[in-house]
DNA sequence: CAAGCTCGTAAGCCTTCCGTAAGAAAGCGC
DNA sequence: GCGCTTTCTTACGGAAGGCTTACGAGCTTG
């Protein structure tokens, strides 16, 4: 889901927080000190940042400060016990939300989920896309043919959404695994390939002779109204 | 969305509120005195006024009073740090909400939500949704199927409703429990699921196979006639 | 206070989906 | 037509997501 760099020179509170947030689907970094923090968010932007306060080499604001400095990737800062300095310096230096110690994990996972709602607009991009044989729906995810509704997974609707959404246009397959998967997706591009097939095989007449969704040979693919 | 008056001294909590309160798409007007807090009320209504106790010229209980003396405006407090005297005398003025510092602006603008949520009546709240085989009656809180009554729990109810008031809308579970139950809300998702599976166990003649409340793979939940 | 409901959590099961690999087929240049 | 590359097609194991059930806590009711 996102990113998460903890930082949080308590091993035990660390790995309870860790925990808490892979649950929740989340790809969690920790690092033990300051400098490690900064030096970490310098070398992999991270989508969220938890920051202990009290941190050894570099103390929080300081990282807080670094990593505002070229970013405004949003911050919760764990503080100590209702320390209004901290307080104060936290919303200072720019921290999204804060926790105060003592804690409990899913509370810190809540703010997670509450912050990176906000922060993570929802997607604007669900357009309704309509052709004449063919209409798709991207409020609903859901697409008909003919006035029938058609059935399709999450990747087999995202492609077709991508592809329709510039009509006759076409894409390698490189830009749909970047497009959909992420840049940091590790794989094949064939993976598309039989994600198209499957594609095709829901929304084609017939799918050995596609009409919509066209292969562009040593290209790409694209789609026909 | 809503025009609201923060009253606050301290020019950077001020701003990290008026920062969160405007991507919640409010209008927001800072004063940072009591005096001019109730002069800037006088010459412009607000819909909702965050009020610090502790000001310079006039304070927060004052201001309070002046403005109760002509106005029904929900008013939020923020008071020091969990000091009853401050708290009571915050409810006794007619405060609606308090929160104590040191507080996090995210909460701030949870409670905002909230009162705004109790206060200003949504359009079309309590609305009387009837479908063929379905009518569910916002305003009793009464389902019935096939003019058949159905006894559903409260979170049945909030469910059924929120799906059945968009039908063929796709909810994210995360999405159902940030609605019925608050950004503050700390738990898992997954209890949507338990829930809707109840409900099911209510409403759909087949429950292994629902009609009304189907799931979409990888998205959530939608509500079909 | 006992009984009954409702709600949230946890755990295991089951279904569906996804990514990969590998052979078959098709398109291209010659 | 022949080799080469690109795409299609298929099958399969693992992973992810959803379903189901059970249980304890908290609340209400009698």
């Amino acid at each position: 889901m996102s990113k998460i760099l903890v930082v949080e020179d308590e091993p035990m509170v660390a790995e309870v927080v860790e925990r808490y947030l892979r649950r929740d689907g989340h790809d969690v970094t920790i690092v033990f000190d300051g400098q490690s923090a900064v030096e970490q968010f310098a070398r992999e932007r991270a989508d969220l940042v938890i920051l202990d306060l009290m941190l050894p080499r570099l103390d929080g604001s300081a990282v807080c400060r670094k990593i505002r400095a070229t970013s405004d990737v949003p911050i919760i800062m764990l503080t100590a016990r209702g320390d209004e300095r901290d307080r104060l310096q936290g919303l200072e230096l720019g921290a999204d939300d804060y926790v105060t110690k003592p804690f409990s994990p899913r509370e810190v996972a809540a703010r997670v989920r509450a912050v990176l709602r906000r922060t993570t607009p929802v997607e604007g991009r669900e357009r309704m896309l309509e052709f004449d044989r063919i209409q798709i729906d991207g409020a609903h995810r859901s697409v008909t043919i003919e006035g029938r509704p058609v059935a399709l997974t999450v990747r087999e609707f995202d492609i077709l959404y991508h592809l329709a959404s510039n009509p006759s246009h076409v894409f390698s397959r490189d830009h749909i695994v970047a497009s959909l998967w992420g840049d940091d997706f590790v794989g094949d591009a064939s993976t598309v390939t039989v994600h198209v097939r499957r594609l095709r095989e829901k929304i084609e007449a017939d799918p050995a002779r596609p009409r919509h969704v066209r292969t562009v040979w040593g290209v790409g693919y694209c789609f026909e109204p």
